[in-house]
DNA sequence: CCCATGTTGCAACTAATTTGCATCTAGTTT
DNA sequence: AAACTAGATGCAAATTAGTTGCAACATGGG
């Protein structure tokens, strides 16, 4: 996920979401940027605070960005959210660690046969906008010193 | 999900996980077998507060019975938890309306085929031990108000 | 029936997220 | 290039979500 977009092209996408282009919302998404997976949002705060950008800004932004799909938000189930740039295919998910955390990431879950699949299956639905899907298990190091 | 267990056998569940079968901890199970859909711990604990069990109770008792496998916490990526008793094939997940929030079950995201496939494209993990999957997207309904 | 251990309620607390509002600024418009 | 305005920001305060400590209590084993 790193350093892929260049300043400009992260501009684009705020401009293109109708937004206005600050310099906090840029530090938002470079931020996210160089983070090689979802960044929880206590940590952005924390790094954010650095240049003065206030924690409600970053809940906002966020929150404002995620409608607009600049941005995803991935549920670790820990207290509080994570997020990560959003990848064009929209197919890459994560494996986490439920005793140490560690993340990574892996691709193809195959969404668009699942949501054809589940549409065909309830009967109130016009249209899948966003799906979630996240492994939980152990991490080699950490399945070893279960065993112990 | 709706009323497959008996009394006997939502004690033997809580027996089995090596916990004591107490008043709030069978109320809890049989609200949720009770529910169509999973509950939001904020419902699910003003509904105890009738049975004078303290919201507290309703944490950590669930939070411990999701570690035990009794009930599976579901992410609508709305502020509060939501749960649900843990079906045994571990397979059905939920299409959630991200405007009106109704909620439809659906069957088959083949997380073994997943599963397996994910395992060969991280290196460091041993096992996955749980997964989330959900979908988002307009019910009939809102997808026909949105347009007007 | 007794006892030890796990469970509960209550009150207080911490953490997470949201809101109100005055001020400020990006992107026009003139 | 100054003026304007809708939208963005920071700060303080509020609200909502979840946790902890502890004394009283009750389950299930002996």
């Amino acid at each position: 996920m790193s350093k892929k977009h260049s300043q400009e092209t992260l501009a684009t996408l705020i401009r293109n979401a109708g937004y206005k282009v600050t310099a906090p919302r840029l530090l938002i998404l470079s931020l996210l940027e160089q983070s090689k997976y979802p960044v929880c949002i206590k940590d952005l705060a924390s790094r954010l605070l650095k240049a003065n950008v206030d924690q409600v800004t970053a809940y906002r932004t966020l929150s404002a960005f995620e409608k607009s799909g600049i941005v995803t938000q991935v549920d670790f189930k820990r207290g509080s959210s994570y997020y990560e740039l959003r990848d064009e295919q929209g197919d890459h998910h994560h494996i986490v660690c439920t005793t140490c955390h560690k993340v990574e990431d892996f691709k193809g879950c195959e969404y668009e046969k699942l949501a054809a699949k589940a549409l065909r299956q309830v009967k109130a639905f016009a249209t899948i906008t966003a799906h979630s899907f996240e492994f939980f298990g152990l991490c080699k190091g950490c399945a070893v010193s279960i065993k112990n």
